[in-house]
DNA sequence: TAGATTGTTAATCGATTAACAATC
DNA sequence: TAGATTGTTAATCGATTAACAATC
């Protein structure tokens, strides 16, 4: 199999989005021209990120939405559900246990751990309780949780990636700003550096115009 | 001046807390080598970023970090603070309010906004209570913020964006999963496409092993 | 001086885009 | 048939990496 570009799997989550809008508004098919449209980037690129995957598309007509949407669905490997722990009961830990679009997309938080024992016991959601993160592997292990979402500090996102991965968590998002040393795949999240790059934009927009 | 590429721009801000680190572990200079191994890149590619901006290391013994610290401050535009306020008052919308990183990063939130009732008068920290959202451009121009945070559901996001642009407001971080159509820049956060793409790594390092 | 490390150039690699034959 | 749109190839563009002279 070719080389997937990692932007092309980045691109087809937010296809995906669109795809369910339209699903939504009752549309049968959808040209590639138009999904480039909403995205705001090129037809042809759309085209091709399918392509790596196979041909989903009519000719002279477009891509049925139905059928796309389960393609995509299959490619990204969301047909199935996934069950998420979280370590870290902060801000941005409690945030995501409550976020509904969790639930939504197949990501069902089925822990949350914290050190704290301030917080360890405190309800989260209806069916969800701070758990002491001494209880972490066992979890993980009865619960078959197969994500995790780091939401502690930077000082101890290492070591308890390191904990989750000998537990048998296979996926890593990580929301402490740190690089991590582990071996299984991480999606980074540093929020604050989001706000830096866009600030970088505003500044080199004005100097340029 | 040469255009800098956008992977450029993200990873200064993570060489950034990096730096942090370092300093605040009191080490002097730090070479590529060593910060490149920090965040698992390449030696070259840290020199090669850093170029694009200056010259700051000194050969045969690497960059000052205090110095550095104080050049990507400059280039980010991260030396002075920046006003933000929040649209939509939900769980994210309310984490990242409540988050302390922002602060400690020199993004002051100063306004939550929503168009629920029974969250307007909510107090969310010790000086921030949601505000309705019909005195959005009123405040941004009393209190001159520059940078908004739309965490808002992906219905409301585009008339948001307008009214702040109008207002403005001149960047955006768009939590709500939707493509913009707006003339400022605007940095993507949905979440749920972080967790799709994570799954998709997941699934295929399973079949190539 | 010898060893370390930068800054920069050129080579390589990877991703995007244009173009168009195929076909609905 | 004529118009629309895909799927794919080749060309272009952009980003990363290797290599090395300069220099601390």
């Amino acid at each position: 199999m070719r080389k997937i570009p990692k932007p092309t799997i980045r691109r087809l989550a937010i296809y995906y989005r669109c795809l369910e809008r339209l699903e939504q508004q009752g549309e049968e098919n959808i040209s590639s021209k138009l999904l480039a449209q909403m995205v705001h980037i090129k037809d042809s690129q759309v085209r091709k990120d399918l392509s790596y995957f196979g041909s989903f598309g009519r000719r002279g007509i477009g891509y049925n939405i139905q059928k796309l949407l389960s393609e995509i669905r299959k490619i990204l490997g969301i047909h199935k559900s996934w069950r998420v722990v979280i370590i870290g009961a902060g801000n941005i830990g409690q945030a995501i246990a409550r976020f509904k679009h969790m639930e939504k997309h197949n990501f069902q938080v089925i822990g949350v751990f914290d050190t704290d024992k301030r917080k360890i016991g405190k309800q989260i959601t209806n069916n969800l309780v701070v758990s002491d993160i001494n209880s972490l592997e066992s979890f993980i292990v009865h619960n078959q949780a197969e994500i995790a979402v780091i939401a502690t500090p930077a000082e101890a996102a290492q070591s308890v990636a390191e904990r989750l991965e000998k537990a048998g968590i296979r996926g890593i998002i990580c929301f402490a700003p740190i690089t991590l040393d582990c071996n299984i795949p991480v999606e980074y999240v540093d929020i604050t550096v989001f706000f830096k790059t866009l600030v970088h934009s505003v500044v080199s927009q004005t100097h340029n115009v």
